[in-house]
DNA sequence: CTCCTTTGTGGAAGCGCTTCCACATTTGGA
DNA sequence: TCCAAATGTGGAAGCGCTTCCACAAAGGAG
């Protein structure tokens, strides 16, 4: 059916070792053969059978991304990083998504037993000590994602002092009565802004109000970090009535377009009545003015794929602990631009 | 290392061939034989190694979904259609992604021989006979999405017949000058879509003008259903000054949004001073109250891959056409809500 | 010119499965 | 009771590669 490394062989007069080694660039092989192999494999378009070379060599240059609902617009950008990187190294992209009807336990031990993946990346995922454990048996290297496990190999972001930035610019326009509406706390990224939302309220001397943190519902089995969560979140700040906060953070721009409507529904401006700040900048930040918290996340998934391919084809010691830094994008939702001319808005 | 069928069949105490029959449900075996198997199974907790498996049966369970960009909307809606069937069929997934660097041909070429895949989904993709000829001949199943070829299945939109009523929307609400900011014209639905604007004015005795057309620029390798392609687009409209449209079909909510900041720019207002119509109903579609032809992404997603793996697994005819239907979604950038009140607006 | 490296090459073995064939065992009909 | 058919099972062969080993040929040193 197919053109087979012996059908390569036996047109180039030469043996099946010397085809592999003239396509593989390994042992020693004379120029002139090679050449004359190449040249074969050419003729022939042969390329070599994928589970077959997967099976002799035991590695399948493919690697596994996990994601969790693979939506949000966090996810496309860094995905969008990952799959550039991921083509540069030759190698391919397999994409596992984590939801209610296939588990994060079932994906790892199908994974690790199949051997599918030479390695694997996981978004955003909690990761059990159990969990970490097994991984760490079956020695398939894995970088972790915008989460955090100290044995394991992580790109992540400063979401403490992010969240702290987005706070203390708030408290620099002026506020008293900010607001945060948060993710679901099952997610690190969500608790740990929130402390850093904390703990720039305390620096500042501004007492925390249980009334003005809003975690997004947990629909679903989500994580909160969608448009509709934002919305709710949002209405429910917004019932406060005249004790509402004056500024909110929310802990991603996705949310921030759903608060936004919800502010505008109620005859509301921004940022006159409601002040916000996001977190990520996604594309439409910029589109829509939204004050936010950069998070470089093309760069992110960039990185993650160099370090796991190096993982991959080098010995490498454990611990490689990445922290991107945040940077605060002023645009028109904060504030702070209010009297200056439109044309400085980026 | 890993634990191996062998190891399966000596604690089970039977031949390796009954291990296979246990788990694949093939052949004939005893009950009680499978039972104690798929115990020892369970209890190892074996899996079949990929590779291995992919070798003997010529079947991988993995099929590949071929992007060009893996940007825009469009694509992460449609990819989240295809990764629920394809999971649910218990395939995974392989993402390639047709960029400048990585030439269509090239991965076809490269996927063809490697065998990596059991078939593959191309969206979006225009394929010259030659490129369809070379397929059918490694048969290996294809479904096209969002483009068309008499020789090949294909999930396509109805798009002539979604810019017709879009186009004629804008009519009906009174308009006579009537651009269009369209992708650019490699991309067939761009194409289409330009027929149908066209064929909506002819049916109503206007004429097209040219300078009312605009092609969404040629950068850098892409097709123009970009946001900043529609914000260039909608500029080079306003430069008409008084003589511009004042009513505008683009051929994607994205281009829409980038189209509605130039206009915001300019001082003008939409609908009043200019309304717009989208195409394709992305979820921010319904947050901004743009008015467009709804393209049910999702569910093409799904049906493709239902009929890929019909086309993998069972014996079919070729020949599988399926045209989705667009369907208008009135929102507030058209006008035609105008005098109505709020609370009707989706 | 010899002997020992070095360089190059062919092909067997083995990667972990599925499948097929041969054979053993059971079943049931006459 | 016996025999043919049905049922169940073990394991060899083969999927298409890589790798290793044995060996041939070609240099290089003496």
């Amino acid at each position: 059916m197919s053109v087979t490394i012996y059908d390569v062989a036996k047109r180039a007069g030469v043996g099946i070792g010397t085809v592999s080694r003239a396509i593989n660039n390994s042992g020693s092989i004379a120029p002139r053969t090679k050449e004359k192999v190449l040249a074969v494999v050419k003729e022939l378009g042969y390329r070599p059978h994928a589970s077959a070379r997967g099976l002799a060599r035991r590695r399948t240059n493919t690697i596994g991304v996990v994601v969790p609902f693979f939506t949000g617009y966090f996810f496309v950008e860094l995905l969008r990083g990952i799959q550039g990187e991921v083509s540069k190294f030759q190698y391919d992209l397999i994409l596992y998504n984590v939801d209610e009807t296939n588990k994060k336990e079932m994906i790892l031990r199908k994974v690790l037993q199949e051997r599918k993946v030479d390695g694997m990346l996981l978004i955003s995922l909690e990761m059990t000590n159990n969990e970490v454990w097994e991984l760490r048996r079956s020695r398939l290297p894995i970088v972790l994602v915008d989460s955090y496990h100290p044995d394991l190999d992580s790109v992540t972001v400063e979401n403490r002092r992010g969240a702290y930035v987005a706070t203390q610019h708030l408290i620099r326009q002026g506020h008293s009565r900010i607001g945060m509406i948060d993710g679901h706390l099952k997610s690190s990224p969500a608790r740990v802004r929130l402390e850093g939302y904390k703990n720039a309220l305390r620096d500042h001397d501004i007492g925390f109000r249980r009334e003005y943190l809003v975690i997004s519902d947990y629909v679903t089995g989500e994580d909160g970090f969608n448009r509709k969560a934002g919305y709710q979140a949002m209405k429910q700040l917004l019932h406060l009535g005249s004790n509402r906060p004056t500024a909110v953070f929310v802990s991603s721009d996705i949310q921030a377009i759903g608060a936004m409507k919800a502010i505008e529904e109620d005859g509301l401006n921004v940022p006159n009545d409601m002040a916000i700040v996001g977190f990520d900048d996604i594309e439409l930040a910029q589109y829509i003015g939204l004050t936010t918290m950069r998070q470089p996340m093309f760069e992110m998934g960039k990185l993650a794929v160099d370090r796991l391919v190096e993982c991959i084809t080098d010995v490498v010691t454990n611990g490689f602990k990445k922290v991107f830094h945040t940077s605060l994008i002023v645009r028109n939702t904060c504030g702070a631009l209010r009297h200056q001319s439109h044309n400085q808005i980026t």
